[in-house]
This record gives C-alpha cells, sequence and structure tokens, in this order.
RNA sequence: GCCCUGGUAGUGUAGUGGCCUAUCAUGAAGCCCUGUCGAGGCUUCGACUCGGAUUCGAAUUCCGGCCAGGGCGCCA
C-alpha cells in the first residue's frame, strides 16, 4: 500500500476515487455500529468512516473492523477506502477536507503509538500542558497544527530568502563551526582538539571575520543560514544556538544594503502574505530614538513619546531637578492622554507605577494631573505658575490627562523610561496585535563610553567603520539596526578595510598591540592586501519567525529549542563523557560529583 | 551571580491549617451505542516536587534544595 494522498487533500472533486492515505490517528469516534477516524499528517486531517450499511465488495468487515479497534491514538496507520461525499447534513465546515470522507476498504497498523502524554488535537485554550512536558516529547509536539505551521512558515521563510539572494547574485557559502575563539563579545563554546591536546577551537558567535575576508577573496556577494553559538544566559528571545541570514557585500554604502535588505524583507512577505510591503522602512537616529522612545529598539506601534522638559523646568526650585540638571541630567516626560490612559491610572495606579520605575532603574517618577486647566500633583507647590504653565503647553496637556515625568542621568533614565513606556502601553493594552512596524535605527555612535572610567568600548563590534576621526569627543559609526515592533532583527554596518584604522579601533577599546597582533593579526594582514570598501548584515531568523507568527518565544519556532538553562529535555545535553574520551582529550574536570569548585579554591573556609 | 512567579493523577485544574480516605475535566482500561467530528452513556484506575521546621494536626505556614518560566546582570 502506497500513499496517494495527504490527509489534507481530498475535496469533493475527489469523489469516487481510490485511495490510500497514511498519518496517525488523532482520534476515532466508535459508534457501536458506523465508526469514524480523524486521519492526520501535517497537511491535515481526514474523516475515515466504516459504515455497516456500505460495505464494498471484497472487503473483509470483520477483519477491518478488528483491525481498526487496535487503532490506539496517534498510531502511524495506513488506509485504503473510496473518497464518498458525506451524508447530508454531517459536512464538517471548520475542515478544508469537511465535505468528504473516506469509506474504508482496508486497514494497517504501521506501528501502535503507546498513549500519548498529552492531547495533540487541535485544544481550546488553555489546556496545553507546560513547556517542559512539551520540549520532553517534542516530536508529538510538533505533530499538533500550531507548531507544525510554525515549523512551515520557518521553511518557507529560509527558502524565500534563498530565492531572493540567489537572483540577486549572492553566493551562499559556508563558514567553519570550528573556529577561533576571540576575545570579548559573548562567551564561547568551546571545543577540544583531540590532535592539539590543551588547545580549542570556539563555535563562531557569528560567521563575522570570515564573511570579511570572503569580501578580500573576491566573493562581492554573499549570504549564509548560519547557525550561531553563544554561551550566556537565555531570555525568550535567545537561545544558545539560533540562526541567523549572514549576509556581506563589497563596493556598497549604507544604503545599498538597506535596500537590499528592505526587498528580501519586501520579496518574503509577497511570498508568505501575497501582500505588498511599504518600502523605504522608516529611519531614526539613535539619539533621536533614545530621547523619544526611550529605547535603541523602538516601538512605535503605539505613542507614549517623551518629550523633553530640561530646558523648561531648569529654573524650577525643585531641588531634586536642579540637582540633576546640573549633574548633566535630563528631564522628560510622557502625556497619558487622558481618554486612552490618563483616567484609567488611579492614584494606587500611579504608586504602583513609582514602585515600576525604580525597578526600571529611576531614581524615581514624578506625575502631575491636568485638572481644572491646571497641572496638580503633591509636588507642584515646588513649581512657579509659569513653569507649570510652560509644562503644560510642551507636553500638550489637556484636561484629564495625566503626565509621568522622569529625570536623572541621560542613559539610563531613558532605558528606564522607555521599559516604563513599554510596561504602560501593555497595562492600557495600547499595542495594536496585527501591525508590523519595521524601521532603521541609524546614526549610532562608535563607542559606548563609560561615564566615571572613560573607558571606550565598541557600541555595534569593533569591525564597524568609524564616520569621523577617531579622536573627535564624538564619534559616530556606519552602523544601523533592522527593528520590527521592538525587536532588534539584524544589526549591520559598514566595516574598516584599512588595516591601520582598524588597530587603532581595537587600540581605542584597550586592546595592546600585542593583544591586536595575537587575537587579529591575521584578519588585519588579510585587510592589508586590497581588502574592498565593503558592509554587511545579518538578521535573527528565530526572532523574525516568532514575531510574524506572534509567539511568545522564539522557542516556539525552533524545532528542537533547548530551555532556559540551555539544557534539551528531549535528548538531555548537556551531558557528562566517558572518561575514556576526556583521557585522550588529555581533559581533567574540576566539577567532581559532591564537590564544589568554590570549595577547592577556598580549602579552609567552612 | 541576583530578583520574581509557579510546581496537586498521564494532561489541564479546584482546594490558603481539621469539613481532604483531595474537586472537576480529560486520559487510560472495560462495557454499551449505526452519523459523529475534542461524539455520547456507564464502571474502574490514577496525584499533593523533595528534605527539614512550626503545630495536637500541613497539599495549605516557614526555611532550604530540585525542576520550569519571566526578568536583571550578561548578550563586543
Amino acid at each position: 500500500m502506497r500513499r496517494t494522498n495527504t490527509c489534507g487533500e481530498l475535496r469533493s472533486k475527489d469523489i469516487g476515487k481510490k485511495v490510500c492515505l497514511q498519518g496517525w490517528v488523532r482520534f476515532s469516534r466508535d459508534h457501536g455500529g458506523v465508526a469514524f477516524i480523524d486521519l492526520a499528517d501535517r497537511y491535515g486531517i481526514t474523516q475515515i468512516v466504516f459504515d455497516p450499511e456500505d460495505i464494498p465488495d471484497g472487503t473483509d468487515a470483520n477483519s477491518l473492523s478488528n483491525t481498526m479497534r487496535s487503532f490506539t491514538r496517534e498510531s502511524a496507520v495506513s488506509v485504503n477506502g473510496i473518497v464518498r461525499k458525506r451524508v447530508e447534513g454531517t459536512d464538517d465546515a471548520r475542515n478544508p477536507t469537511g465535505e468528504v470522507e473516506v469509506l474504508i476498504t482496508a486497514a494497517e497498523l504501521l506501528n501502535k503509538s503507546r498513549s500519548p502524554p498529552f492531547e495533540l488535537g487541535d485544544q481550546k485554550e488553555g489546556v496545553l500542558p507546560n513547556e517542559d512536558t512539551r520540549m520532553r516529547y517534542r516530536y508529538l509536539d510538533l505533530r499538533r497544527t500550531e507548531v507544525a505551521h510554525a515549523i512551515e512558515t520557518r521553511s518557507r521563510f529560509i527558502h524565500l530568502v534563498r530565492q531572493y539572494m540567489e537572483k540577486n547574485s549572492f553566493l551562499e557559502i559556508e563558514t567553519p563551526i570550528l573556529a577561533r575563539s576571540t576575545p570579548e563579545g559573548a562567551r564561547d563554546y568551546i571545543v577540544p582538539s583531540r590532535i592539539h591536546p590543551g588547545t580549542f577551537y570556539a563555535l563562531p558567535q557569528s560567521p563575522q571575520l570570515f564573511k570579511q575576508m570572503l569580501m578580500i577573496g573576491s566573493m562581492d556577494r554573499y549570504y549564509q543560514v548560519a547557525r550561531c553559538f553563544r554561551d550566556e544566559d537565555s531570555r525568550k528571545d535567545r537561545q544558545p544556538e539560533f540562526t541567523q541570514i549572514d549576509m556581506e557585500m563589497s563596493f556598497v554604502d549604507e544604503k545599498d544594503i538597506q535596500d537590499m535588505i528592505e526587498g528580501l524583507v519586501a520579496h518574503v512577505w509577497k511570498g508568505l502574505y501575497g501582500k505588498e510591503i511599504k518600502t523605504p522602512f522608516m529611519r531614526i537616529g539613535y539619539k533621536e530614538a533614545m530621547e523619544t522612545y526611550g529605547s535603541d529598539k523602538p516601538d512605535l506601534r503605539y505613542g507614549l513619546k517623551f518629550i523633553s522638559l530640561t530646558d523648561t523646568v531648569k529654573d524650577a526650585p525643585y531641588e531634586i531637578f536642579q540637582r540633576i540638571i546640573k549633574a548633566g541630567g535630563i528631564v522628560a516626560g510622557i502625556n497619558l492622554k487622558a481618554d486612552t490612559a490618563g483616567e484609567r491610572i488611579g492614584r494606587n495606579d500611579v504608586d504602583r507605577y513609582i514602585g515600576q520605575a525604580k525597578k526600571f532603574g529611576l531614581g524615581g517618577l514624578t506625575w502631575m494631573r491636568c485638572k481644572d486647566g491646571k497641572l496638580d500633583s503633591n509636588i507642584t507647590k515646588y513649581f512657579t505658575p509659569e513653569i507649570l504653565d510652560a509644562i503644560k503647553q510642551k507636553m500638550g496637556a489637556e484636561e484629564g490627562d495625566l503626565l509621568f515625568l522622569i529625570a536623572g542621568p541621560w542613559k539610563s533614565t531613558y532605558e528606564g523610561g522607555g521599559a516604563l513606556r513599554k510596561k504602560l502601553a501593555e497595562d492600557l493594552d495600547l499595542v495594536p496585535k496585527d501591525e508590523m512596524q519595521f524601521l532603521w535605527l541609524v546614526d549610532c555612535p562608535m563607542f559606548e563610553i563609560d561615564p566615571v572610567s572613560g573607558k571606550h568600548d565598541a557600541f555595534h563590534h569593533p569591525f564597524v567603520l568609524p564616520e569621523n576621526d577617531l579622536n573627535d569627543k564624538y564619534v559616530g559609526g556606519a552602523c544601523f539596526d533592522l527593528c520590527l515592533n521592538g525587536n532588534e532583527l539584524g544589526s549591520g554596518s559598514l566595516r574598516i578595510h584599512n588595516p591601520e584604522l582598524q588597530r587603532e579601533v581595537f587600540r581605542k577599546i584597550g586592546m595592546d598591540d600585542e593583544k591586536i597582533e595575537a587575537d587579529f593579526g591575521f584578519f588585519i594582514e588579510a585587510l592589508g592586501y586590497g581588502a574592498p570598501p565593503h558592509g554587511g548584515i545579518a538578521l535573527g531568523v528565530d526572532r523574525f519567525i516568532s514575531i510574524l507568527l506572534g509567539k511568545d518565544t522564539i522557542r516556539e519556532v525552533i524545532a528542537f529549542p533547548k530551555n532556559k538553562k540551555a539544557v534539551s529535555l528531549l535528548d538531555g545535553s548537556p551531558e557528562k563523557v566517558d572518561d575514556s574520551k576526556l583521557e585522550e582529550l588529555q581533559i581533567m574536570t574540576l566539577a567532581i560529583d559532591g564537590m564544589n569548585f568554590e570549595d577547592l579554591e577556598n580549602p579552609d573556609e567552612e
């Protein structure tokens, strides 16, 4: 018996056909005479019927019904039969195959299933098992329509990307998984070398150096569906291993790269949804994004913008603001309009948000409510009527509006404000679910400078092309992030192609020449052989798909994800290996059962 | 490393000190049933994450561990 159709395929036009379906028994309903099986595969569900009043010639009804009785839930079975129209009035409009059913003539149990640990049918809300149970039995979870659909969408997405990249003359090139460990950045996953005991490869955090060397090697348009590895604690949008659409182009400027990505997103959109997407995407500068939305990946689907009040309140006799502004800090406000927000937040809620604000790293939270045409609050007595009026003007405050004011050092205050803005929008249900707001975050600084130590860190990474002299007070970087609905989807930049400039940037972030030579000497050397001007970007596939599908976590779009502690509940990795394997690698572990590494370091402590 | 939330039959849940030999649903096993579609009816089976403490008495309170999730740090 060979499968002739999938379980999602048969329609009225197939009535009368002899078919063979193979799939899994999702539900079965035996009425004591007539009996049904919902046969499922990843394409859909088809109803199989055994009808005592319609036994086709040559069918052994007895043995058939015995076989059907052995079909436990989720068993793999094969069914032969004839497609027929369902009895009048028993169509199932919810199911695309719901007008027909297969009148069974023969059946075979291909592989019996144990009783599944949870139910795989399309469930009503709230009956899904905990995620750890789903992950322990991920192969069963994958049979569920919702999960299967996510995995299918991901496949189509990747296919569309390849289609577009090929059309645009990109070469798909694989870069090494076993590579050199580089300093800075995330922690590496390391792999011991047997041939060279005591040495290690690192799994790539990204193919950054390799793709740049591909440009030097004349592969002027490269892309890869690249698996990347980072040994850092996970989050709902961060896994130890994840996938990026990694690309790099030579002889381009920033706009060339952005155009290419916009074209890619448009192509994918058309392919997935059959719709056009509006390009170019909006551009917003880093400074403006921070000062308006309190985020370097702002969610533009809702308002709640910050407005600077630093100048407005600089002369107010309110000591807290005075002190902050004198120290170079900022004051900014957010207007919660009466109709959508202000009137829904009571005095107790305000206190709750003041508590929240502290969790977000804000020193505090000042509030004012517009009442009888005036701003009113517990602190208005510290402000002159003129200044209160100026605040009201600047914030566009109208009757019933609630103002939240934040104050403090520029970065931490806007960041905290951004977290507060997000919380407010979620609490007040101001986030449209089906909207997709892409944007380019541009005009980023080259370095992040610690305000206390003055230490420079690369804002993106040290391969970004600086836009002006490294000794200038402010150095911009030719980098840009693609954001979607408050998430960073990808980060791109023009790269340094001048070896001396590359060296200088490394020095600027605190590396000495010896370290630079040891870690990046080979790369700087490569830049010295006519490296072309180049740049590129990497897009996070897992994040992209999970946002498109409205999933809360990227685990929903990864076939076999790891849990929060980087453990695969399915195969139990990571796990110890045999001592013989360690011996071969000349590795001893300090992690011994029942012994704490800390105790070894401090044997005298109790 | 830190903070927060949760952990009750296979699965989802109710239960905030005695009324718990723990609720309901689903499941599994068995029986009945000729048009269901998460079929239905009847019967049966099956659980308080672990350790310690408080108490006459703990699923329930407290402490610690383990497990899962969310967040901070971290993620150039």
